[in-house]
DNA sequence: CAATCACCATACGCAGGCGTATTGACTCCG
DNA sequence: CGGAGTCAATACGCCTGCGTATGGTGATTG
């Protein structure tokens, strides 16, 4: 255990790289410019990381732990019905400035989104994201099907609660009690009648 | 009128920004990398624009422009019922790749994808796509309000119509059938019952 | 107290992008 | 033909970012 100043870990890049991800976007993740805003030399990371990818590849593991099984977990462990549970979600989702992941949480909507964004022209990154909506989408509809609906009907309402829960968060980057309220109308809808699924 | 080998215009370099935005996302729409891609210098380019700034303001205007009248103006010159043109706008957002607005059209999904993750860190482009997403929501929530809903369901429908579509074309990179018919599915159930808002 | 190790700073060469300046071609007009 | 105008190629200086190489410093170990 080195004392000095309090080495950095490799932790302490990941976070910088997901700062650095949520306030200037995919492009701001570089390396010296994540140096800088940590006030050390990019020397420093090319101890803890082999290259960019390195960096990126860890970034991209954190997420798809926290963003799976993290809000899955707390939102098992406590005794809900489905339907709480699926509320509940919404507002975990939406909402997600709690202390949580030990430190290892970078800023909830923003940071989703800029994922997303870079997921969209780097392989990697959308594989994880893949990852990440798949389990999501999973368990959402397992939810529904607790309250009922048939196999179908569950993936279809999780695919459009999860859409719009993404679509959302776009429209509306100021007011996020609208976002809530408007997913929690969705919920009640789809929970309110159970089939009619048209040709 | 020139001739030589047909000089370059203005928007030839625009639909060049909008093809690197669309193949390569915002990063990839650097001056030297489009030049290159249209096998010219940039030295053409700083002859139609002033500089990055100026094509990036040029290219948000045409998409404003044909993002929003072109759409509407091509759904309300058919004469249909307002359910039907809740249908056919869903079927032309995701499907967009018909020939339209005079051969500055650039790619449907991937383009209106890439103009979104653009705007997230970039305050200009923010601006038009709030301009953009605020008269389609206008639009499609008239569209509600012409079926009976009132005022303030006509909005939230119309926001988590435009959420899915969002959303779902976020999730579906690949298979674009169940996009639609998903968007489908949640139009019907809009439409089948009217007003049951809870508290 | 040297040797080693863990961690970081500095300096380097390279590539790519920006915007400017200069020059070159081709066209139009007188 | 000569000059003005339109458009594009080339060359330049600057900056930023990458990854490497090398050197330094403080702790640790024998």
């Amino acid at each position: 255990m080195p004392s000095k100043t309090e080495a950095l870990t490799r932790e302490d890049w990941i976070k910088g790289g997901f700062r650095a991800l949520t306030t200037g976007g995919p492009e701001a993740v570089k390396i010296e410019k994540i140096a800088r805003e940590m006030k050390v030399s990019k020397g420093s990371f090319y101890w803890h990381f082999k290259d960019q990818a390195a960096l990126k590849s860890a970034m991209m593991s954190h997420w798809e732990a926290w963003g799976t099984q993290a809000i899955i977990d707390r939102n098992e462990e406590r005794e809900l019905s489905p339907k709480e549970k699926l509320q509940d979600l919404s507002a975990r989702i939406t909402n997600s400035r709690d202390a949580a992941s030990g430190g290892l949480h970078y800023g909830g909507l923003m940071m989703e989104a800029a994922i997303r964004d870079w997921s969209r022209f780097d392989k990697n990154v959308r594989s994880s994201v893949r990852k990440v909506n798949s389990t999501r989408l999973d368990y959402i509809a397992k939810l529904f099907a607790q309250l009922g609906l048939n196999a179908d009907q569950s993936k279809l309402k999780a695919n459009l609660l999860y859409s719009s829960m993404i679509g959302l968060e776009f429209l509306e980057h100021q007011k996020l009690a609208d976002l809530e309220s408007d997913l929690s109308e969705l919920l009640t809808l789809f929970l309110c009648n159970g089939d009619d699924t048209g040709g």
